[in-house]
DNA sequence: GCACTCTCGGACAACGATGTCTCACCTATT
DNA sequence: AATAGGTGAGACATCGTTGTCCGAGAGTGC
């Protein structure tokens, strides 16, 4: 910057009030910086800047999700950095693959970089230790999974709510013996899952089955292994209610290993490319990852610009998208 | 700071020092900065310290994709993401959208935000522009499409040769009348892969038919008109090349529609989740971003370590995967 | 007990930028 | 022609941190 100044022969305020675009330059003059910027390549140090402004913002938002490879997360990522465009804001993200340790870690490290705001799909169970950052003015929105221990906003799916409804429906096509096959239950949505499951089956007068019941389906192996030993009671379920995208695409592939994709009735959380061509279709409860991430990036932008409301919860509906799969008939099963 | 080492009785340097752990420092007075920074909630400046450490490291690099929420570019991130960790290091990333302005944009801001290196999947046609932020040390590595009118590093698949591959198999098979369903036109990874379709039909002494032959088919009802006009010709195609993963699924789509899926041959460039549990299962030319990204950031923070070796362009074969679609006979088109 | 290391902590400047204040100069008004 | 008012540019301090240098005090060897 004293380079560029001492090239355009003017001071150096005079060369940041050009970059800034103050519109009190001399048009002559701000040609003449330019001129000397581009010549001697200079290029803006916006740390330096952020550390000097006024209000410390540094246009930059961070968010940590599950794993961005995941398309759930992918798709909200993708949701957030639409709301930061708007606001001329970039979003850093961190995938935390469930690690609670990791989460702590990347949260110092944003707070660090001075990150205006903060977006969490939080692994772990205790977050007062966000309490600190939060007073000290970094507002913090959680998404997909509520906060613990800590007052702050949240946007989550009505995760009890949809699967309920999911057993709701098979029971209203005549299912009696309705499997429960869950993802890791050391995760909010899971457990909220399994209640809503069990709601459905108490309103529909159905007793609860621990054989019907397996949690912490993590690979296809275990998938395979529930369904076969479910499939050798001498009351098999005659249909199966998937708690998560990844275990609903290992019940389809475990089904179809098994030739009975045609015979057993399956609905699955959340939705998932692809599945409306599968035979049979997958009926699945849509969640709207997308319309998380925007409403959360609004609610934290606002809170970035001062609003001081209390927290609030928002919640979606996790809606029913009907396919085959859920429709097959509890006869099928034999 | 100040605050701190007011409250813990020492002077700021010191403060300084226990926070970066350097070792010399009087482990009942380190315990004493802790708690006095624990006390009044101090949280490292890291703009700061990189503002005035010597070498300017931020710790940070851009990545800069098409689309975060695409899965060969989330792949593509998760990868890079894995390889920073372990230099940690974080990623911000940024979607370009195709826009090559919006490119320019973020680059500026990475570079302003001091990031130690870039890596980008760019739809520029002049990376010219970037020659001057390599010069000023930030080095940058392309992933996915080549740099043009720029000496850098680049990792990328072996396009040309993958639609080769994927038509000439479908010679292999017996098919005379290939069309070829290609996407944005714009692309260099569009033009490659047409060239590679050209190829195999010369191998194969086919004619190039420009009925055949349809580019830039960025929505269902396009292919499905692609695909309409295409059958009704006196000589129809009985094969099918999709020149990429969202085209493959709109081909997939489209033939369902008209029930022709087990009638016409496809095979699609880029592989894509549950492409094997489809009816029938869709052969796919598949490429590595998770590798892709491997590589590349493996490259790049051996150019932020200082290797000036001269610019390298590394290129992954894209593998064909042998299932269903590809393997129906010319005579099943009637 | 003296001089010499050695260790550890502090004062100061600087990284690259901007906010504040001041001043020079020009134009318009009386 | 003098003055008020407005405009545009510069000097200076400062953001939060670390590099450099120096000095105080403890430990060591003879």
């Amino acid at each position: 910057m004293r380079d560029v100044a001492r090239l355009a022969g003017v001071s150096i305020k005079t060369v940041s009030r050009v970059v800034n675009g103050v519109p009190t330059v001399n048009p002559e003059i701000a040609g003449r910086v330019r001129r000397a910027a581009r010549q001697l390549s200079y290029h803006p140090n916006l740390t330096a800047s952020t550390l000097r402004r006024r209000d410390g913002r540094s246009t930059t938002i961070g968010l940590l999700v599950d794993d961005v490879a995941n398309p759930f997360s992918a798709s909200l990522y993708r949701a957030v950095e639409d709301v930061a465009n708007t606001h001329e804001v970039s979003v850093a993200a961190g995938s935390l693959h469930e690690d609670a340790e990791r989460e702590r870690r990347l949260v110092t490290n944003f707070i660090g970089r001075q990150v205006d705001g903060l977006i969490i799909m939080s692994p772990a169970h205790d977050h007062s230790y966000l309490r600190d950052y939060q007073q000290a003015g970094t507002p913090i929105v959680f998404v997909d999974r509520p906060p613990v221990f800590l007052a702050a906003d949240s946007v989550l799916s009505d995760n009890r709510r949809g699967a309920e409804r999911a057993t709701e429906y098979l029971v209203g096509v005549g299912h009696r013996r309705i499997a429960y096959l869950g993802h890791k239950t050391n995760r909010v949505t899971a457990t909220e899952r399994f209640r809503g499951y069990l709601d459905a089956l108490a309103r529909g007068g159905l007793p609860e089955d621990p054989d019907l019941i397996r949690h912490d389906l993590s690979s296809l192996e275990l998938v395979e292994g529930a369904i076969a030993s479910m499939l050798a009671l001498p009351d098999p379920p005659t249909a199966l209610f998937a708690s998560q995208n990844l275990v609903t695409i290992r019940v389809v592939r475990a089904l179809r290993g098994r030739g009975k994709q045609h015979d057993i009735a399956v609905v699955g959380f959340d939705d998932f490319l692809l599945a409306e061509l599968l035979e049979p279709s997958v009926t699945v409860i849509a969640q709207d990852p997308a319309a998380m991430g925007t409403i959360a990036a609004e609610v934290l932008f606002r809170r970035i610009e001062g609003d001081d409301a209390p927290p609030a919860q928002r919640t979606l509906t996790a809606e029913l998208i009907v396919r085959e799969s859920g429709l097959i008939k509890a006869a099928a099963a034999r």
